[in-house]
DNA sequence: CATGAATGAGTCTTCATTCAT
DNA sequence: GATGAATGAAGACTCATTCAT
């Protein structure tokens, strides 16, 4: 490999190390990923992974810090400044697909639910940092409309788990048994059959779109 | 430790080792996983384990194959003897929060979400004999009421995932996240809030129960 | 297992437990070789052996103690009575195929020579006690021929060797490679031309059988 | 240790293993040899042995790969071109000190019969591609001095036997027992006898060095 | 006496980490 | 900066030995 001399090709190879590190650190755990593995994966060799980060636990640290998280204030937003409740499911419905097919976020689900017993800190702060944001934030929408009279709902914090519940539930499912054809299911679909379960069930009523 | 010198003394034993180990691989994964931790758990020497198990693996294989998979059965024949979907979905929300506070379930989901990438065979051939079958269940289910215009519904395949999602995920979330407090969430309540949500989306009209 | 309850019971199962040893330690090496093993192939149990050896090494010793040894003397005495040497080098060869087929010589050799470096004090003394009295047997025999100028030889001692060598390597070989039939040698005839020739090498007259 | 950066110096420290590998092994056996003390031996941490071997199994085949086999053709060519049955036993009687006190013969032929219980496959293809060769080299050389009228034997491949018994006696004896020097042997003079004997015993006539 | 379940010391093997090149 | 050889701590697994039954 060359050497990186500037900054930019030392984050760049940063970014390798990183994104080859999830995907072992997926594939096989925290604890049977072998630095060797991640370094191939990153077409470095074993030593070089040492110059970039102190240790193993250290990179996987650096794999969760570094992944999704700025996603997480779109989101936000995405809730907060969503016109209605039926045009930010709608948003979801479209989006969603996406994410599980083109980002980390399947892959980051998987990996912290399977260190949860191992790194308990880090995953119970990655729920707070992330996870809690995202639902505080359909929380705050589905309240917002609640508040409103545009939806008819009990405790909002439940619903944004219903509302996240078949997300993950795809995500999870899409890494988990997806590597086999037979297994493979149709997320769009899957995602707009929840959208309209979700706006009959909490009653929102469907403008027309001019 | 006492010896197990019946049949019936070397079975509880196996059935200690078992439970010992589903505790011990959910808490660490397999890779992490010491046998050493798992013979304590059993409050047994790293050596007696090998007398009722061959190898780690052995014993790994054996824990999935020892858990759950009555509850199948029983589970599919629920689905298929329910007068209506409306009670079918009534026994989800009742049974559902006792399997995931009782039973093994969340935590052999999280060990197989957690161990796909090691061992794919095992998973695959889990959500084959146990997944694809309760789905099966509910999808049949469904089916059969959207055939007796029972209820309104798309592809009743796609709609068993989105009755499924939620309790995977509150299963999920109670192994992932409930050893912290302030993570807890009220299954009763989503449970009953998710068969709601349901009921209206699928159109299930309530009969007045007399 | 029945009891051994008089002291012939006992002697019985000694020995037979001396003789299962004898044939595992020659078949894998001490080290290699499982109390287990041993035990099965005396038809008794594991902790059985322990109520007549004290250990593994203890029933390694006694293995090599309790076997051959008689036949030491017998040895030693056809060697000093021989009429001639003409009659002992004729005994010799047809005595030694019994001993390599039929007799525990080639395994104790076989085992001497395996374990020497694991129980040097052990190999030495039998060496002492055995070997050193063998060769001493036939050097004496060929001193006194010599003497009597009944043969022409150099060093006696060294010719006892080149006596000795045949017997052993016909030995050994028939431990080491006969487990396959292609390996197989005629030691009858071996042996027989062996003595044609140390009676051609010495000049032994042959004296006509009447 | 210093490293080994080049093929070269890999290629000296494979063999620096396997040459302790074969002290360790003759001295302990192969289940009682620990990696660990092979890796003393040749000055190196167990871990490194691992670089160049994958396996205890995998070190001890090279060892038995990787000795006295080019010395076997060598041997052949010696008995194929040897002017006279005479001059070839000679040969053999000056050679084969030299054989027995400088190079690994005798550990191998002390190995070869220790392992044969564990290891029948390797043991018995090292006397089809080894023994059987040197034993075949000297039968034909017999064979054509008897067919040449210049010597009177019986069978040529057991007196080839007979040859080689006293070499390989001789052998195993300086390894197995001359760890102690009371048990040294002369191993010169016993060759020069063993020599002389065959000779006599063959009807070699002696010719008149000029 | 006989058994075989239980134990834990001992050994092979892996792999994170270091460091000479 | 990059490499991969070397290291040794750690963990799976075996088996001599003990001892409750």
């Amino acid at each position: 490999m060359q050497r990186a001399r500037t900054d930019d090709a030392k984050d760049e190879r940063r970014q390798a190390l990183l994104s080859a590190a999830l995907e072992v650190f997926v594939e096989k755990s925290f604890a049977a990923a072998r630095m060797d593995d991640i370094a191939r994966a990153a077409s470095l060799s074993k030593g070089t992974v040492y110059l970039y980060f102190s240790s193993k636990e250290d990179l996987f640290e650096a794999v969760l810090r570094n992944v999704a998280l700025p996603k997480v204030e779109h989101i936000e937003n995405l809730m907060r400044d969503a016109p209605s409740v039926g045009e930010a499911l709608d948003g979801i419905g479209l989006f969603v697909p996406h994410l599980i097919r083109e980002t980390a976020l399947p892959r980051i689900i998987k990996l912290l639910i399977s260190e949860s017993g191992m790194f308990p800190e880090i995953v119970q702060s990655y729920r707070e940092d992330v996870l809690d944001r995202l639902l505080g934030g359909v929380t705050g929408l589905l309240a917002r409309a609640k508040a409103a009279g545009e939806i008819e709902v009990g405790d909002p914090a439940l619903a944004a788990r219903l509302v996240a519940a078949p997300i993950a539930f795809s995500a999870l499912w899409s890494v988990v048994f997806e590597t086999v054809p037979e297994a493979r299911v149709d997320i769009d679909a899957l995602m707009a059959m929840h959208v309209t379960h979700l706006k009959r069930a909490l009653g929102v009523i469907e403008e027309v779109s001019a």
